[in-house]
DNA sequence: AATGAATGAGTATTCATTCAT
DNA sequence: TATGAATGAATACTCATTCAT
């Protein structure tokens, strides 16, 4: 607050070494965004992360323990966003309350830089390493299907919804959502979008109108 | 007719030499569809054409050039066939039987090896190529969409769909449709699957029960 | 005279068929002077002598013989061209009369083309080539600087030119006419030179000065 | 004092960081001087240099712009050592003296392994770089001109010497020395040369010949 | 004889990885 | 720890040479 000592933050080194894997990682993160495994260079990612050429291996064992390790901690860190938001459900809503609230929160969570970033990766690069795959699978596809089915269940338990297999209707769910998310991204080949506002207000729309009983 | 020298076939000199650029791309579309711009090695290019790697550079300037003029021709080749398809709907069956007809048609095409890996590469790589990636958006995203929306203005007109923007309601049936081609593509991540004529049916179902007038 | 077929002229295949060596040869002087003996391209040679690539095979077994057999075939018509021109001095001219009109020969026999690049190829790539070399020595040093040391060999007994080794004189002659001529090959490097004639003055008269007795 | 290591020198790494673009330069001579720019192989250069191939990228970009650089930092160097020689003359000498003087510092500079050399690549190679060449005639050519220009002006004015346009003695004077030193450099070709101090006395006599006044 | 498509050894250049400091 | 110069294996690209036609 009062004057702080003139700010060690201008130099790099020796600035909070336990940062130096993460800040690291984020670099990483760009670059492999970027270009890819193969075509992303370990020089820029040193530069990016401020930090030599040679520091890079004192962390990770070669380039691409760097890029799974980039990877996992992503997916990670992104799980924990995801998870986060799960509570935020108050219990007693409606199940298409629940599903509009949920269907904001993705929309939001699926368009950020890192969770696009992260999917061009895994649909580009991630069948070279099927345990990752695997990793992604299971934390987060199912996880979030799950989220998804267990709302809709109640839904068709409570008559809301007309009778649909909950993860079917989960499935339905993240083809639109993920979709979505990607072409907003690439907004140049599909002039045809609305605004982000207005997308959410589509799906959600078309989504539970698929849902309802149809009396 | 008698005595037809049967060794023309051992080697390559000079063994049908238009046929050679073709050979070249089908090479070049599993070695990039497999690794990527950056990760594919022309060696293994050639190996897989059967060519020498020099011949490559007989009919194209480069490598990227050689990606470039793959995913063009495959693009090209994809939208022929998605083309032909369009001509078999009989103009007077109902909007839902045409969506039907096409949903299934799609279904097919979708899946193919060629169209899945194009699609890899279109969200994997195309971003470095501005050019490419208008002309995938024109000639496919766009032309695409045209054809269902087509439909689905039809069926609005009729009675028989709701009142919806079938821009809107095409875009919805893109992003049930390519999401799901992925993932059969990816069985292993995705294993509360169904086999592949019953995600259809899924589909249709899904698709179709939000298009419908809610009585 | 009268309605020649379509001139055969304007296709090079089949024109001549024993001219082929030759037009070889003459493509093959353009592109090694103008790139070296490593810088050149078989290609281009080949194209600049309105031939196939294949065909220059059919008469020198690979580039390096071309290369030889092109300096060689080039040397020996610039000798020739040379011992013509000796045979045109009248031997009951003075000497200083002989050296003025070698002079003026020489200087415009150096200047060609032909020669300039011989000379170039010659100090560049040559040492390669040590049997070339001594070809060259024998061939066109030697037989020159005799041709100039007869002529001063006579001038001394005369008593026109001072007691001078003959050949000594002829060694300056060479520097002095060779250097110039290959400077004016180049005049953007000396641009204090004036025009081709006047050069021709300043050498004799400054050869001449050096030879005629001190009284 | 005691005990240094002797180790250091056995291995290149880290020895001496800032020698290493001289070492690849000075290899760069050699390997280009004997082959060219085209013939010279970058992993020669490399092995003469005692360093590994893509060190010599780590100090220049590709392998046209350390040809150029070598040719560039050796012409500098030759500049400097010819420019130590001019303040040798006292000014008090006669123009003669000073003549021979000169004389014998250029015979000896001239018939440098580096010169030559250096010679060998501007008659061959630097054609390719019209900007090398200008940096060539004015530093070179036209400084060393001036030098002996100047030299012949007095004496033209004291009546040293007869009569003669600086520039064009000046000239002369290159023609003899430098035509001399390549022959020297190629005995095999030229075997009527006598030893060094000879030919220096030859080239001094005759050129002063012609030069003195003709009574 | 002539062609030019095909070959593959050869070379420049890149970049992940190492290591002396 | 951290650095960044040095390494050398890997790879795109070139071009002399071959050979089926």
């Amino acid at each position: 607050m009062t004057d702080q000592p003139v700010s060690t933050e201008l130099t790099t080194r020796r600035r909070d070494p336990e940062a130096r894997p993460q800040q690291i990682l984020d670099a990483a993160f760009h670059e492999f965004g970027d270009r890819g495994l193969a075509g992303a260079r370990l020089d820029d990612i040193a530069k990016r992360a401020g930090v030599a050429k040679g520091t890079i291996y004192l962390y990770f064992p070669n380039k691409e323990a760097l890029f799974r390790e980039m990877v996992r901690s992503t997916l990670i860190a992104a799980i924990a966003t995801a998870e986060a938001r799960r509570d935020e459900a108050g219990p007693n809503d409606s199940a298409e309350a629940l599903i509009r609230q949920l269907g904001a929160g993705w929309w939001a969570f699926l368009r950020t830089e890192r969770v696009l970033t992260l999917h061009r990766l895994v649909t580009g690069e991630l069948r070279q390493f099927p345990d990752l795959m695997a990793f992604y699978a299971e934390e987060v596809i199912a996880r979030g299907r799950q989220l998804v089915s267990g709302i809709i269940a109640r839904g068709v338990q409570r008559g809301e919804f007309r009778a649909i297999d909950p993860l079917v209707a989960a499935r339905m769910y993240s083809a639109l959502w993920m979709s979505h998310a990607t072409w907003v991204n690439n907004r140049e080949l599909h002039p045809s979008l609305g605004h982000d506002a207005q997308i959410l207000d589509e799906m959600l729309d078309f989504y539970l109108h698929s849902l309802r009983p149809s009396v």
